[in-house]
DNA sequence: CTTGACCTTCCCATTATGGGAATCCCCATC
DNA sequence: GATGGGGATTCCCATAATGGGAAGGTCAAG
């Protein structure tokens, strides 16, 4: 199937099925006239990628757990570890992204939000330290 | 003062520097020699920056904070706008994040992580929806 | 006058995604 | 057979913020 098609029935956009391709993650067939030919494998591989694109896996992840998924004899282990590191990650981000989200919240708390020049977010941000 | 004194004082790298100047965030002078030359209030601007990229706000928000800050008459409604649409934002990445980690760790859970090959984050990675 | 530390600009790379141009292909309709 | 529209191809560019590194100019100490 054309890469249009492809991309309807993946939920990826041909744009990014391209690029994948030029990071090796995915590689239709070419027809005699150039065109990128999809079967039901490429399909299920452009899935793969969207759903791990979803949990925010980047694409060495991505590569990584694809290898994984294609090796029949693969350890769970390896998968799991790919995943929690995965999480860590998420998770420290968010904990960082929280916590700047608080403080500014506790600042914006005690600036009036008026028409008075006043206000800690700027004194806070002027800070020499 | 050369912008290598400027970066050790401000805590800002010099290519960062460049990069605020080219964006029109920090004006210094210039030496005959075509050197930056930095005063102090161009260090107080880029040790602001820093705490506002600290916070993450994004530069063009950096760059309204600024225009506020230099403006005695400003009122503080402005800047508390400005903040707490950033912290809207990062809160709901923030929660994105969280609830990927979760659906992770839910499905790391349920993965021996073994050496068997079976794993349920890869049967849900491989899902066709 | 050389050496080393510092400065300048310019180009490139990162991550993932998309816009857009120029060109080509295929199919259907007149 | 010509034409037109929709889709395909490749290539370049842009995003946000940061850094690496090259090629060359400047300055101060020895």
């Amino acid at each position: 199937m054309n890469i249009g098609e492809a991309a309807r029935l993946s939920g990826v956009s041909a744009k990014m099925i391209r690029h994948y391709e030029t990071q090796g993650l995915v590689t239709p067939q070419r027809l005699p006239n150039g065109y990128r030919d999809y079967a039901e494998a490429d399909l299920a591989v452009l899935r793969f990628i969207r759903h791990a694109r979803a949990l925010a896996f980047p694409l060495e992840d991505v590569r990584k757990l694809l290898a994984l998924w294609r090796d029949r004899n693969r350890a769970s282990a390896d998968v799991r570890q790919i995943a929690l590191a995965h999480v860590a990650a998420l998770e420290s981000k968010a904990q960082a992204m929280q916590a700047m989200a608080a403080s500014l919240r506790h600042l914006a708390a005690h600036c009036h939000g008026d028409a008075r020049p006043d206000c800690p977010i700027l004194d806070e941000l002027e800070k020499s330290s």
